[in-house]
DNA sequence: CAATTTACTTCACAGCGTATAGTTTCTTCA
DNA sequence: TGAAGAAACTATACGCTGTGAAGTAAATTG
């Protein structure tokens, strides 16, 4: 160990290269969009061959998946960190928050939005079981989390509810049965659908589908949340 | 006039060759996505150069942008088409038919809704209004169809809504005010956040984000539908 | 100091959209 | 019928893309 706290010089060399081609990737999704992440630009900006990438990521879609890997995380984080940052006690202030903080994050990284989401970059191809499952299951987990808030209010409108755990992935039932042992099936359906709900509105907006229908997509998203909560029979100010 | 019924050999051919350009894009899309969609490509399966398609299309775009009002449009056939078979006198029926037939068209046509609502193609650029409002807003009026048969038993949550009709689109209103003349702005923003909740639901399925969560997507949307129709207040067999 | 590993460059290839110029074929009109 | 003109199409070329193979220079290691 050096001062550094690297593991050799060399290493640690690698290590910052490797961040200045993500960050610049990152930098040219924001400005053209995940299009325009081409390891040729991605060079030119950094006075090095396109090939010298190769060194650092296998391959074009290798790259692409660390960065989707990397931004799906950041997104994560910012829901998570405005449901840490609300009130526990306050269910509705919480729900509100989190899906505020989704929506934000979204209309403020609007390309990173449409790299997780969306097709990606040109014949991209996801490997197997998605780039960033990992990071889908906090934003599901999170979800949850919400769902479970609001249960005890709104489990009576869902009794007869024919969810079951083999209706979802076990690899999302691994993250979320341990974290809320009293959830039902029905709760992570719930969940799911409000996911649907919000990503479908801001999705919408984000590809500027919503821009063409009205001209204030943050007060429809309000009255969503504001329906959302009412809907889940939470009270409004506890 | 010609036994044919068009204006010369000459213009037929070429109505013919526009076509078929057409026809073989979309299979190309269909095949391997809107990413597959290149000039040579669809010269290769047509026996052309790449150039001859200027001939018929001043650049790629304006093919991409073709494809999609058509496409776009076959979406809204569908949904009308399933809305007017289903009974009038029965609003949830109606609902359920319509938002159905949204989410089949998308599962069986995912690489046409990715076209409609995904970046479409490697560096499209949409001409300015978007490449297909007409058919963005047929869709839109669908909905307001929906929310407008809705709106007699739904109307209660929502008396002291905020919405005027500045926060609409003029070109929307211009659709939607003449055909359903008594609604107010609270039931059109009903309408894109029922459709934000739908393209949600459908969206994060056809994009493969579903499928990490449930193994049964289907049943989500059913359930959405179940509690859309329940949220609306509509009575379930009139 | 010599051997090896690592980082990077150079060259090459195929595929893409598209601009320009040239060629062939069809339509039209005197 | 034959010449003029338009229309359809091809050929060539340019710059862009990802990526493979081979070569080079520098750092690391024994």
């Amino acid at each position: 160990m050096t001062v550094t706290g690297s593991k050799g010089r060399r290493a640690r060399l690698r290590a910052e290269t490797t961040a200045e081609i993500k960050k610049v990737a990152l930098a040219l999704m924001a400005s053209g969009g995940p299009d325009a992440i081409t390891l040729r630009a991605i060079a030119r900006e950094m006075g090095m061959t396109a090939n010298a990438i190769y060194g650092y990521f296998a391959t074009r879609d290798d790259l692409v998946t660390t960065l989707i890997n990397d931004v799906y995380t950041a997104l994560a984080d910012a829901v998570d960190a405005a449901w840490e940052a609300a009130p526990a006690t306050d269910p509705a202030i919480r729900i509100t928050a989190w899906a505020t903080a989704f929506r934000t994050w979204a209309v403020v990284n609007p390309q990173g939005f449409r790299l997780i989401y969306g097709d990606p970059v040109p014949g991209y191809h996801a490997p197997e079981g998605g780039p960033a499952p990992d990071a889908a299951r906090r934003v599901c987990t999170g979800l949850t989390a919400l769902a479970a808030a609001a249960w005890p209010h709104t489990q009576h409108l869902y009794e007869d509810s024919a969810f079951g755990w083999s209706d979802f992935d076990q690899g999302l039932l691994d993250k979320v049965r341990p974290a809320f042992p009293d959830l039902p099936p029905a709760a992570v359906a719930l969940a799911l659908r409000i996911w649907g709900h919000l990503h479908g509105l801001v999705s919408l907006e984000v590809y500027g589908h919503m821009h063409t229908q009205t001209t204030n997509p943050e007060k429809l998203f309000e009255e969503e949340l504001v329906q959302l909560v009412q809907m889940l029979g939470v009270p409004r100010r506890s």
